[in-house]
DNA sequence: TTCGATTTGTTCGTATGTATT
DNA sequence: TAATACATACGAACAAATCGA
């Protein structure tokens, strides 16, 4: 791999980065899709002309990231949205008892429109954008609890619209992941406590003088590009929000 | 360093995990106290009768779980609670406008006395234990933000008072840390929305008919040993709560 | 200021073990 | 069984940062 980006005087980008950029990149392109194996590690090490230690190196902070998962004598795959994973690190509500289970899904709406100043206020979301709005509705033990207001760039996503996501199997990422080529990796969440609307309320078997936690969230696929923005209300009588699941492995 | 624990017909343990817990186990016991130096790499390697290779695979965990700090021409260093790091890792609060600084202290209540119910109820917590229960403000430009009801076995605090903590220089975790030599490494929490009691609600500047943000606070120490149980109340009225700052490195 | 010793950071190579197909 | 792929472990060499003589 040519050392190129030295960005004068500075010290050399180390070559694990550089080949940890262009399998990066590979990814972005959808070179290798979801699910499938990327080049083994002596394969890559060839092609880029580099030991396989250093390749080693580079999808060992993939791995970490969670884009890349390895498998001992199989080879190493492109992330796939299974139950388990979005469990894990996507779905953050668990019951109060300690309960954590995979929510049902429930489709209340669908519409494309233009974005507006709500989406540049909450998101920072340019105006006029065409996007898609979801209305979701997620139930724990028949019950419904969290109420998502999806709205999505139809930009990535072509051809989205009712029947695509009301026939989905599996979760939302997982549609934009198998249908679209759309991966997200990473979400970043903003939470406050606050009284819900009528609406919402209502669907949430609440009263509007109760309060929820209101959660804005955006999703993000790789090289940190945000390809999915939220709102999300959730009754907090018998669930919680669950931060730092870490345990970094780190004992 | 001896192979003994292969628990029968599994797979051995890695000599690199067995050198991660050797050295867990001395952060532990004290033997390097934060922001101390650990021994180089060399001596380590030397010590454990294992190459340089495997003592840094095993560092490498302990750097990811920000346990221990790497610095290139220095040493490895046993993390401490700056300011920085708390910010980062153990404040999620921010403005909704998106500031983020570190907040101003305020000891509004001090007293020793037996864990009961509720705390065996939130935390787990087992009742008749001896604890300290400390109520700590936090201001955000002055303003009343967090209000923090803290929750702490004395067993590991020999001699905790409240002069101690009135006097302290820098965060509740740092004092903790630089004083008993108990270092807090992670924390996990739940969070729910509900309406303040009317004590907190006071002290937050808000009326009990409003929703706050509520949060369920357990911190560890090395090998998740609990250490400190927090209730939590939020004014979200200008903040939030910011989960996964994550950012993975992994770009 | 210079220099040398120390320490971590990067890269390469090799050998062997374990899991999968 | 054999081939393939990842996992572990060792060793060597040099680069870069730090610090004290």
């Amino acid at each position: 791999m040519a050392a190129s980006d030295t960005p004068s005087g500075l010290t050399p980008t180390p070559l694990y980065r550089e080949v940890q950029w262009r399998i990066t990149r590979a990814l972005a392109a959808g070179e290798w899709k979801p699910g499938e194996a990327i080049p083994s590690e002596a394969e890559l090490a060839a092609d880029c002309g580099v030991s396989i230690g250093t390749i080693r190196r580079a999808v060992d902070e993939l791995v970490a990231g969670r884009i890349l998962v390895r498998q001992q004598g199989r080879g190493t795959f492109v992330a796939t949205h299974t139950e388990d994973r979005t469990l894990f690190y996507f779905f953050h509500i668990a019951g109060k008892d300690g309960s954590r289970e995979f929510p049902e899904s429930e489709l209340l709406g669908f519409r494309k429109e233009r974005s507006n100043d709500g989406d540049e206020h909450d998101f920072g979301l340019a105006r006029g954008t065409r996007v898609a709005r979801v209305r979701n509705l997620l139930k724990l033990g028949s019950r419904p609890v969290v109420l998502d207001d999806i709205t999505v760039p139809t930009e990535r996503f072509a051809r989205l619209d009712e029947s695509t996501f009301r026939s989905r199997e599996g979760t939302i990422y997982a549609l934009y992941q198998a249908r679209y080529g759309v991966n997200v990796v990473r979400i970043g969440e903003r939470l406050s406590a606050a009284h819900p609307p009528a609406d919402v309320a209502a669907i949430l078997g609440m009263r509007t003088n109760q309060p929820a936690l209101h959660i804005r969230r955006i999703a993000y696929s790789y090289n940190d590009s945000p390809v999915e923005y939220r709102h999300s209300w959730i009754n907090t009588a018998d669930h919680e929000y669950l931060s730092d699941l870490w345990k970094t492995a780190a004992l």
